[in-house]
DNA sequence: GCATAACATGTTACCAGTAACATTTTCGAT
DNA sequence: ATCGAAAATGTTACTGGTAACATGTTATGC
């Protein structure tokens, strides 16, 4: 910056000034400045303010995982209302992993992010602490937190899992599996939910799960174990699309009719089952209007507003395709 | 760091040689610090290293997209690298948009990152007048550009696009479309290498494409479209696996047999193509060995380290399956 | 032509760490 | 006990932008 006034004749105050309030800088020194500025790429830092003043026009977002179609459309919905409010998103990841989201956290203080977005709503003592401390809004989203930190946006994992099960149970199916992958906080609501629908059916619940991350192929696996588990079985109900796509392409490989013989449904929603023939029976997550949600109230929250509900649901539908 | 020093009854220059080089602060205090820092929950700014010394430990990775698996494996062996060597990896994504890489690249200068590791090599004059300034290391992933910025790992996706359809042409397949989504360099690269395989058999190539983004469903489409192009057609080149599964669901949705009817090849060598039946042929591509070496080098050169070659080419493999 | 308001620009101090240098404390050798 | 070196800790200044205040410059009305 004081190479920029140097070079326009002017003190860095005139040029701070016409970043900030162009109006108040005479237009002849503005129209210099801006040349100036274009000629040198200058660029200005945001360290100073972050110094100065604790903030940095940043909000964190910490994802589970990068290769998580569903979070594509969140971080979508996010950006579509901070790029206006003027808001740079520095994103992290942590694998699943509480400690690894702890450090996330850590990392993202670090750099005075003035809100911070989790996709999880279970964290280290250490995590609680940090935030805590930090005093900046938290927001967890996709999940309905007993307890929230703050505030939180999502939706009814449970009561989804159950609806759908039923729909599967409300077409003469009763021996259905319950198919999830990396055991997180989601995968067990989802859990919850398909106990709910069987046991209020009088019927058994059978899990099958693996510890590897879901993947098309491993939805192959699970059923073939889930095949061996309980021989009569004649539906899953998958914990995301993924697995649920893979099963479907297992079970017409083995030459089952879906759904006569096997009927199969996941979660997401994903592009992948209106590719699949019959169509992938999935529950539609508000993924897109989670993350637009999450990132309004995030920033009324910076902004000083307060929220009356703390925790706001937005629902789900369900899409039954021809696969149960 | 004021507060907890008080607390310790010491100054903010011990705190700061307790963290930095805790050998050189005597034990006793040490461990009252580290009670203080643990009672208080405090994490240390960055940022006035960042004013004062220009650097912030961080390094800066944009994406042209978070919904591609691709960039899963890169992220990861990007991190294998960057977390050991104390690095801080912030992320951000402009949908395959020069004008919002620019726009990237301004943000993540303005927090004063120590490297850059770029997923395209096109980009828009005003982003190279900023790194020019910015004068970080940069290196371009992915391709081999012609004229890198500074370093590049990639690997030749004309070459390989050329060896997967003369692995096609070598079955005896002679009406091969090339299928393409949103058009972006890789996608013009693997057409080239496309026309070139078609043209040295002595073929015509014909290419179908749209700007839509890669989807399984539009696998489907771009499908149907070759199909009414070109009616003969006994094989798809498709720019990437997601069209490759997509075409290949739809064509045994129409009764096609493949490959005897129709020869299908993928890009990536994504996990889908290993649930489908037959397994989709693709090309095998080093992104997790990409990540890695990006980051080692960036790292390298952030050290001072320079490289006699800027460019590494980290090749390709074919992945035949049974689908072609 | 001059007072005064409105506009334009400049000066100083501050934010949280740390490099460089300064000072105090500890401890072994004589 | 005293000295000198090593160990431990403290002081000062600096980084880049901006808030708050100070000063300079131009325009307006009479």
């Amino acid at each position: 910056m004081q190479d920029v006034a140097d070079l326009v004749g002017t003190s860095k105050m005139t040029i701070s000034r016409y970043l900030r309030a162009p109006e108040l800088v005479a237009p002849g020194t503005a129209t210099r400045i801006a040349e100036v500025m274009a000629k040198l790429g200058y660029i200005p830092s945001r360290v100073p303010e972050m110094l100065a003043n604790d903030r940095s026009r940043a909000i964190g977002v910490l994802l589970p995982s990068m290769s998580n179609q569903v979070f594509a459309a969140v971080a979508q919905g996010i950006e579509e209302v901070t790029v206006p409010a003027g808001y740079h998103v520095l994103y992290g990841h942590y694998g699943y992993d509480a400690e690894r989201e702890a450090e996330q956290i850590a990392q993202l203080l670090s750099f005075h992010i003035d809100g911070l977005i989790l996709a999880e709503s279970n964290h280290t003592e250490r995590a609680l602490k940090m935030l805590g401390v930090a005093a900046i809004p938290v927001l967890e989203m996709m999940d309905l937190p007993a307890s929230p930190i703050d505030q939180a946006v999502g939706l009814d994992h449970q009561a989804a899992a159950a609806a759908m099960v039923n729909a599967m149970l409300s077409r003469g199916k009763r021996q259905i599996v319950y198919l999830a992958a990396r055991l997180d906080q989601r995968t067990r609501m989802r859990e919850n939910g398909y106990r709910q629908a069987m046991s209020a059916a009088g019927l058994a619940s059978h899990v099958i799960h693996t510890n590897a991350a879901s993947t098309f192929s491993q939805g192959g696996e699970l059923l073939a174990r889930a095949q061996a588990a309980v021989p009569q079985l004649d539906g899953v109900f998958c914990t995301n699309d993924d697995i649920a796509a893979g099963a479907l392409l297992a079970a017409q490989a083995q030459g089952l009719r879906v759904p006569e013989d096997i009927s199969i449904a996941g979660f997401n929603h994903l592009d992948i089952g209106l590719a699949l023939q019959p169509q992938l029976a999935s529950v539609i997550t508000p993924r897109h209007a989670i993350g637009r949600s999450a990132a309004q109230r995030l920033i009324a929250r910076i902004n000083g507003e307060t929220f009356a509900a703390p925790v706001q649901d937005l629902g789900f539908e369900l899409f039954l395709g021809g696969s149960i």
